[in-house]
DNA sequence: CCCATAATTGATACTATATCTCAATAGGAT
DNA sequence: ATCCTATTGAGATATAGTATCAATTATGGG
């Protein structure tokens, strides 16, 4: 067997459902598989066309436990389109490519501090926050040709 | 006639349509009206419902036009719902009050600079975000009762 | 090891949001 | 007043997600 250690991710996701007290079932190990295989958002539809044998309703809840458990995060299309994404823990941002679909998460940026004054000046008690940045990651960029 | 003059917004939006040389009907003039009149973010639907003799296919295409003319702008609420709201013209960003809904624009915040920066900083080519702000409007502070 | 039981599943119905189709209608230029 | 095209509305379809509930399964106790 080829890949049979490939994606140790998948384990880590059911280690952090059964850290909540929920059962490993196959389904979920289906789920798991699918979305430790996830280079880039994607959507619970691509994860049903990929796991027909799992049922809509289970496609949907496992997401929705993962996305509880911080496992997994929401991402924001430019275009309004909500996908879903493996998250690294904790707040973070996304740099999203708008050609690829690639995104690099973004840490510890001064954006916090920056919206606490700002909301300070507008009288807002701040509470939280939601940013997605678009764009085009390096390998998408027109390289400047050098004439 | 009491409110004939009371609400001109609703003609400024007819009137953006009109310039993209869009026509002015019956249908648009309502919801023009109907928009004119929130004070908040609002969704297609609650729309429908204060608009029951207009189709549900010209509310849909009516916003959309509002949208891509930049009169009408799509917020995110915390929950990953997404409504609409009247636009202020140009990129800016919502302080949204998660007890009220209430939202105050925010304008000329220094976010872009810092985007760049961190954009930069990661070999993005920085092309847009979507930043939403969530948090209590001063009316909705628990205020500090002085004991 | 087996069983009891509570968690989980999946089929299906339902809700919400939005788009598409297409025949009928209406704006507005002439 | 007429004509032409944009627009409309009814209804079908699409997409994203939740609710219901009987059948199934994981797992801890004996």
């Amino acid at each position: 067997m080829v890949r049979t250690r490939a994606i140790p991710l998948a384990e880590q996701l059911l280690d952090t459902l059964g850290e909540q007290g929920y059962r490993s079932t196959s389904p979920r190990k289906a789920v798991a598989q699918a979305i430790a295989g996830k280079q880039w958002h994607f959507t619970a539809e691509q994860l049903r066309q990929e796991l027909p044998e799992v049922g809509r309703a289970t496609i949907y809840r496992s997401l929705k436990l993962l996305v509880d458990s911080g496992a997994l995060c929401r991402v924001l299309l430019e275009d309004g389109n909500l996908h879903y994404q493996l998250s690294h823990q904790g707040h973070h941002h996304h740099l999203l490519c708008v050609e690829c679909g690639a995104s690099q998460d973004l840490l510890g940026c001064d954006i916090e501090v920056l919206l606490h004054q700002v909301s300070a000046a507008h009288n807002f008690q701040l509470s939280g926050h939601w940013l997605e940045v678009y764009g085009r990651c390096y390998d998408c960029q027109p390289q400047a040709a050098t004439v």
